[in-house]
DNA sequence: TGTACATCAGTGAACGCGCGTTCACTGATGTAC
DNA sequence: TGTACATCAGTGAACGCGCGTTCACTGATGTAC
């Protein structure tokens, strides 16, 4: 890795840190730089402006978010042939993950920035949507091919039944921070879980 | 009502708007009383610092919300005796209230301040987590009067069952915000109420 | 009923500081010949 | 192998503007006697 890589990799991971927890306008320039020890205009050299690194923030972590679910449910589905069972392991295997971090979970920097919407912002608007209907993309073809299978013992849309994946993770991670509880987390993951396994199994 | 408390809670009703819409360090006091139709040091007169406005804000989100809860779980309880069935009217009402709303639902001020966070502001924090644990309080007292009427087909904590009313809120606004469609968070609420039912019924 | 004083609900001007941004410059490293 | 030039990865100083906050003052309304 070249050395400006590697700068602007290190402004990026405490920049992300600071704005997961404060927010983004309450994490100055200033304060990342102190941290990254370079000048301001070392800075600028990596970013045109301050715009420019939410934006390539988020791009980061929509990849590796993304990169997240393939290896969980991945992993899920060769643990077990059958959709619905291998979908019941992603969901345990998220719930331990969310467990297992060190501390509460940072955040969700999609839902950061929806709660710090600027209206002149277009493209993160659009980055934002197009990443959850990507979530919901690939939740329903799972939750699809189950219910080829499997019949619902109640009746549900299951593009909602998508979406509730998403909004258990951010509802989750909101109650953690409020409640300063660092279970809720992986407890609602379970709850959805349950409801899973209630809603397709016997 | 005074002159002054109808300013104040003009004052209160603009920043909120805007707080909900954009966060709060983006919502700058120049910009509310320029909509107030005050001076700024008007704006000084009712509230000591933007602070101060912060926690009003949230102490009157607070108590609504809770008059709101009170509202909607007392007519369903005045709906069916069964507290089942009378939680399970109760969600549904809730859901058509927000399905109801004119717009997609203008966020959640907890939410907001937790993604807003100053780390030197323990008031915000405490406010915000005490009224998360009274929500917890109210939901876990209906769910614990129904689980000694009816056995449950899986094995939850109802603790973390009182807290997925709040997490499906969170997640639900925050979805809907990302999503920029109103249904996900109404759809979100049904779908917790079809796991209560599919949970304690049949 | 009139006067004196207090409180209410603000105004107007100024201040200072932090923050994002710009711009001219620079030493170190890489590349062509 | 040495020289010329280009690119990389920044530095240092300055700027201007918006923002939260302060402070001395003021007209309107309320209250006591």
């Amino acid at each position: 890795m070249r050395k400006g890589e590697q700068t602007r990799s290190k402004i990026m991971d405490i920049a992300e840190a600071a704005i997961l927890a404060k927010g983004f306008d309450a994490t100055s320039i200033e304060e990342i730089i102190e941290e990254v020890d370079i000048t301001k205009s070392g800075f600028f050299y990596h970013f045109k402006d301050k715009n420019s690194l939410a934006i390539a923030l988020l791009r980061r972590y929509i990849d590796r978010e993304e990169a997240l679910f393939d290896k969980l449910f991945g992993r899920a589905a060769e643990l077990h042939e059958d959709p619905l069972h291998a979908f019941l392991i992603g969901l345990r295997l998220f719930a331990e993950m969310m467990s297992d971090l060190p501390t509460i979970h940072p955040g969700c920097l999609v839902a950061i920035y929806c709660y710090n919407e600027r209206l002149y912002n277009n493209e993160i608007r659009s980055l934002s949507q197009e990443s959850a209907l990507a979530w919901r993309a690939r939740f329903q073809e799972i939750l699809e091919e189950i219910a080829a299978k499997y019949p619902t013992k109640d009746e549900v849309d299951l593009v909602a039944l998508a979406d509730m994946i998403s909004s258990t993770f951010e509802g989750g991670i909101a109650m953690s921070k409020i409640l300063r509880d660092q279970n809720v987390l992986p407890d609602q993951i379970l709850l959805l879980r349950s409801y899973i396994k209630l809603l397709f199994l016997d």
